[in-house]
DNA sequence: GCCAACGTTGGC
DNA sequence: GCCAACGTTGGC
C-alpha cells in the first residue's frame, strides 16, 4: 500500500476455436468475461491481483501460429465465476457454491489489434521477449503476469504508442 | 498425431 | 502425506 497503484500487465490465453480475439470484438460493447478459468494459481490471479484498468495480452494458443493478436483491457476486478454453478456448463464445479465460490473471473474489454500479430517465433527470437512466461516449457497457466519493459516491447514492435497512456 | 510437462485424484 | 495413475495442455 505504500506505493501508488501502478497499472500491471497481463496475458490470457485462449484457443481460438475456442473463443478467439475475433469472438471478443463481436462481442457485445467489446466485453467478455473470463470465465472457465479452474487452476488455483490462475484463480489467485484473477482474484487478488488482476485490477481494473490493467492491459492485457490476447494469445491465441493451440493452433499452427501461436501469436499474441491483440490487447484488451481490463474493466470489471476479479467476481464469482457463476458457470461453476451451473451443472449444464461444462466448467460446472458442484464444489463452489454461492455462499463460498471456489473459482473467480473478470471482465475484459477489447483495445486494439496487433498488426500483425506478434507470433511465438518473434517471442523465441527476442532478447527480452524470449523470457516471457508464455514461453517457458510446459507453462499451462492460462492468465500469467507480463512485466512492464515486455509489454513496451511487444508494443515498439509494430510502432504502436501505448493506447493505455496518454 | 506425438509427447513432454504439469495439475489433480485417489489408494494406501 | 506419499506417489502412481490419469487427464489435459499446447508446442511442434
Amino acid at each position: 500500500m505504500a506505493s501508488k497503484n501502478k497499472r500491471r500487465y497481463w496475458l490470457m490465453k485462449s484457443e481460438p476455436t475456442c473463443f478467439s480475439f475475433e469472438d471478443l470484438k463481436q462481442s457485445s460493447e467489446h466485453v467478455t468475461c473470463w470465465d472457465g478459468v479452474r487452476n488455483y494459481q490462475a484463480r489467485n490471479l484473477l482474484r487478488d491481483e488482476i485490477k481494473k484498468g490493467d492491459g492485457v495480452l490476447f494469445y491465441h494458443s493451440n493452433i499452427k501460429i501461436p501469436s499474441i493478436v491483440g490487447l484488451a483491457e481490463v474493466i470489471r476486478e476479479g467476481y464469482p465465476d457463476y458457470t461453476a454453478w451451473d451443472p449444464k456448463s461444462e466448467h460446472y464445479d458442484p464444489k463452489s457454491s454461492v455462499e463460498n465460490p471456489i473459482w473467480f473471473m473478470v471482465d475484459i474489454q477489447y483495445v486494439a489489434d496487433l498488426d500483425p500479430p506478434v507470433t511465438r517465433d518473434d517471442l523465441k527470437s527476442h532478447p527480452v521477449l524470449e523470457k516471457m512466461g508464455v514461453m517457458r516449457k510446459g507453462n499451462r497457466l492460462s492468465v500469467m503476469p507480463v512485466a512492464e519493459n515486455e509489454w513496451q516491447v511487444i508494443l515498439n514492435l509494430n510502432g504502436m504508442a501505448d493506447p493505455f497512456k496518454k
